[in-house]
RNA sequence: CGGGGCGUAGCGUAGUGGCUAGCGCGCCUGCUUUGGGAGCAGGAGACCGGGAGUUCGAAUCUCCCCGCCCCGACCA
């Protein structure tokens, strides 16, 4: 049982300067966590108990999926990293150190070494697969801007789950096996959320998901279908385009267009020359870029921007993608900053990528590559070809699903859990091969799963908090049952103490109000900023042999008689 | 790393060159009060982020450094 009057917890009337964000907001003000430097915590007791119960249901379910705990160091020698290249890789993101003699040494950010290199030291045998393993434990990036209090922080909390399988199929059913496992877990958090398919991005691997918590403040940006429920990344966002089956567009003509240099002016002097009513939609935008520092275009409808990270998640082994600078410009006489067009690019030694609207057949006005001339009829496939097509314009809102074609919405969300195939990149780094049947080495194929159990706290008060504080589902809260003992008189007190011993003999969690020097007013308040989701108040009607029992969530009051209560209350609450 | 903002008591803040740095919350003592963040009286608590400089005089002006927040870049 908490006492309230011995408890180690100051709320706040007012909300903290430096927090923006309701979880954060919230979980400072109601004495959960505290800031000790940027993007670092400390839980108090309240905060603690919370950050506990959500680690419980994640183990629990991890167990019940016949995932096996094991735990890591934090703190780890330089070689495995340096084996798979992550020492350098990493970059300043990984926080390093030098022990006393010297030597380096790093705080974990994630450690998919460090499971293989378990295995690979146990087991050799493909009998001994497949094989799930899981850890919970502190991980450490100095992220370039921590923020939105403990959502993104330096210092977290990660579940991480590897599997390791002897092939592909087993990888699959490995990864099935943590997906559902995902699901169970979260729903018994009681957060609400998508899975999206991603792209496995800077990990390698291939087949991959995120499990997105929707709320407003949260950090990614994804793509919904409200019909079909089709879900992705942005990055990973699919074009929905029908084949052209138009007629063939007239031949190329090319027109003066001086001082034409933006889509907009583009888009005015076509309509008042040829007396049309065109908009940047017909405009064919010829964006350049330097990928690895190769020259590039990127064609994309005019009305739309280039998103650099749907290309470069797109464009496949390709590092860094940033667009052409002035001194790029110097570099390509032929292009003509303003006026270009993909006709000439095989001249200019460009590689052109085109968005997948850019259908063959279609016709688009765009730059004739020479100043002041713009040209019309350009037709893809007659007029241009390009090397491929990339998914490289802007997701809208209202873009069509490439399910179903209902337009999506695009919302956001904190990413709570990640799950993607890793293959065996650090399997055949590190050399973890098993015997197959016929005593032959395999390289293991493995998987990786993670959840932020520091960062779930925050998204489940994100989701769950109202006007007048947190919120938090039953099986979460720092406690069940928020006991106050509103009055003065020892009466209410002694009744008050007897059923908070009722009630946890009852087996619920009890956070009792037995101060006696805060008034009725300041205890409401307070309650309802902690945010535990059973409010009783034994108070002045405990006189006519009654109690109050509240429900946080829903606000709604009744009376219990004051004899026998803690029966009523479990029976309310169950 | 680019852009913007901020640093004054545990928290929120006032104070743009001039008395001993002010107020609210919180904290301590006493009295009163106790169903919606009570009242009165008294009190403790601040090297005004740090350093250097300008000045008769600096929280206030200048420079450097440090820290924090937001947007972007980046990011299992």
């Amino acid at each position: 049982m908490l006492r309230m009057s011995t408890l180690l917890l100051r709320t706040l009337r007012e909300d903290p300067a430096d927090a923006e964000v309701a979880s954060h907001r919230l979980l400072v003000r109601a004495g959960y966590v505290r800031r000790v430097a940027a993007g670092i915590y400390s839980w108090l007791p309240l905060g603690y108990r919370t950050y506990r119960n959500v680690e419980k249901v994640i183990r629990e379910e991890m167990d019940n999926a016949g995932f096996q705990e094991v735990h890591f160091p934090s703190l780890l020698p330089r070689e495995p990293y340096e084996e798979t290249n992550r020492w350098h890789e990493y970059g300043p993101d990984l926080f390093r150190l030098k022990d006393r003699r010297g030597n380096d040494y790093l705080l974990g950010p994630t450690h998919e070494e460090m499971f293989t290199l378990m295995v690979k030291g146990e087991f050799s045998s493909y009998k001994d697969l497949p094989l799930s393993i899981y850890q919970i434990q502190t991980k450490f990036r100095d992220e370039p801007r921590p923020r939105s209090g403990i959502i993104r922080g330096r210092e977290f909390v990660m579940k991480d789950s590897y599997s390791f399988d002897i092939d592909d199929a087993g990888l699959e059913a490995s990864y099935q096996r943590h997906r559902e496992a995902y699901i169970k877990t979260f729903n018994r958090l009681g957060l609400k959320f998508n899975i999206v398919s991603a792209m496995s991005g800077a990990m390698g691997g291939s087949k991959s998901e995120e499990f997105l918590a929707p709320c407003p403040t949260g950090e990614d940006t994804y793509v919904l279908c409200e019909k079909c429920g089709f879900a992705a990344n942005v990055e990973a966002m699919v074009t929905k385009v029908a084949p052209y089956n138009g007629e063939l567009p007239p031949a190329l003509e090319v027109f003066d267009s001086p001082n034409t240099p933006t889509i907009d002016s583009l888009v005015d002097l076509v309509n008042s020359k040829f007396g049309v009513t065109i908009t940047g939609a017909d405009t064919l935008k010829n964006v350049l870029l330097l990928a690895d520092g190769k020259a590039i275009s990127v064609l994309v409808p005019g009305d739309r921007e280039v998103d650099l990270k749907r290309v470069g998640a797109n464009l496949v082994g390709v590092q860094e993608i940033r667009l052409f600078e002035e001194e790029d410009f110097a570099k390509f006489p032929g292009l003509v900053k303003g006026y270009v067009g993909p006709q000439d690019a095989a001249e200019l030694g460009i590689t052109v990528y085109a968005d997948p609207r850019i259908v063959i057949g279609s016709q688009w006005i765009t730059g004739a590559n020479a100043r002041d001339k713009h040209a019309r009829y350009v037709t893809h496939g007659r007029d241009f070809t390009v090397t491929a097509f990339v998914e490289a314009a802007e997701v809208k809102a209202g873009d069509p699903c490439p399910n179903c074609e209902t337009p999506v919405v695009i919302d956001r969300a904190i990413e709570i859990g990640h799950i993607f195939q890793l293959g065996r990149k650090y399997a055949q780094a590190l050399g973890l091969t098993v015997l197959d049947q016929n005593g032959k080495a395999q390289v293991v194929t493995m998987g990786s799963y993670g959840i932020g159990v520091s960062r779930a706290v925050a998204a489940i008060a994100e989701q769950s908090y109202d006007e007048i504080g947190l919120n938090w589902p039953r099986e979460i809260a720092p406690a069940e049952v928020h006991l106050v003992a509103a009055g003065k008189e020892d009466a209410i007190f002694d009744y008050a103490a007897k059923l908070a011993i009722e009630l946890e003999l009852a087996g619920l969690t009890v956070l009792f109000d037995d101060r006696r020097d805060a008034s009725a007013g300041v205890k409401f308040k307070d309650a309802e900023l902690i945010g535990i989701p059973y409010i009783v108040i034994v108070g002045k009607s405990l006189a006519e042999g009654k109690i109050e029992f509240r429900v946080r969530a829903t606000g709604s009051k009744e009376e219990f008689v004051a004899e026998g209560a803690h029966a009523e209350i479990l029976n309310a609450i169950n």
